[in-house]
DNA sequence: GTGGTCTAGACCACT
DNA sequence: GTGGTCTAGACCACA
């Protein structure tokens, strides 16, 4: 199950990317612990380093913990502190980026829609 | 006047997308020269071969034409070219990404417009 | 009655440390019994086999003994010995490292006495 | 001119540590850039990777910044909030640390002095 | 010239 | 079993 990486982002981002997202989705549980760094390295067919990179990403940011020679384990309260952060970074640098994106080029409602409606099916 | 730059992209890409935002805003228009690469990097406090390195991807994209001992030139048809296909880039590449994204943080209507009026006043 | 554990130090170390302070404290007393492995497991909330290390060194350093069936029980003279050896490594290879590291953040003595006996009253 | 590196402590914290230490001394100045992490890896005769990682920890900490493509540069006041940030954590964490432990290894001033003066020469 | 990233493989410490 | 560290060597992007 190789996943595609983009060439624009080092690898272990966009993993930790990856797995921020599943902590926001509800898939990865506050308490459980994260696969550990070799499996994960052997299912995304990456080498060990990157995956550790991608957790040691985690543990600065205070979303996981590591429990010496157990593993790494999502800390309570991981999901709201992310999505919290992430709601106010969007909001307040990367929305405003985009808003002025948007006037620059002058599109207006409807086409944003469209584009909206006919991509975001899946 | 040194612009900040931002670590997470190349500088003279920076430059580039800011030229090209003048192009379409009319602030450089069609026929005009560009400023030399000497003054840019003066202005901007950059090495002149970054500057160098931006115009280069200008004339790549068919924005700009170099005349030789004259300078740089926009060409005719560059804002509308530009305006076509930074449009066209928006639409089919960036904004699915930006509804996923808002659709995974859970940010609702009100927010993004509140986040947008309060900031959009430049 | 969870004991916090420093990240930065082997847990089997840490509850080494704390048994030999114990000792030197006369907390726990030459003859005695050291509570069963089982059991500071249990109470610290650690693996057995960690707990298990931790009574191991101390077996190595000649502090305490092994009786087959029985447990483990401090010594004669463990405690002398103890103080006798942590004594002299405190003096010949800690203190010195404080001292320069003192030296190197310009610290004068009115400060290091504030901090002592503003925390020293456990 | 190899250095002796510690086997209890990752190379590339020892480095950092060395870095830090030659900032509040002075040694490095504030606005100089740093060694390029070939010229340390070659100095000290470590792999390229483990001088990154030290220096990256000094980014990660305010103390540097990445100019890109030019150098890691000491950011003004890197010395002063290196030196407070020190010795907050010193006198607040491990000075009463160390007057703990001097108090139950029964050590006196006399003692300790001589210890110090001993020592201290270098 | 600068730093960043990745790989492959080895060894270590901890639980 | 877990993660951490280091090496050696390669390739890339940036200024």
């Amino acid at each position: 199950m190789a996943t595609q990486w983009k060439n624009d982002q080092p690898i272990y981002l966009q993993l930790k990317e990856q797995i921020m997202a599943m902590i926001i989705d509800g898939i990865l549980n506050e308490g459980e612990a994260l696969p550990s760094v070799r499996k994960v390295a052997a299912d995304y067919q990456i080498n060990p380093i990157t995956a550790s990179k991608a957790y040691a990403e985690l543990v600065d940011e205070g979303l996981v913990e590591k429990k010496r020679g157990l593993g790494m384990f999502i800390l309570k309260g991981a999901r709201k502190n992310l999505l919290n952060a992430e709601q106010k970074k969007f909001l307040e640098q990367e929305w405003p980026e985009i808003i002025k994106r948007i006037s620059l080029l002058g599109l207006d409602t409807k086409q944003l829609i469209e584009a909206a409606t006919g991509k975001n099916k899946d």
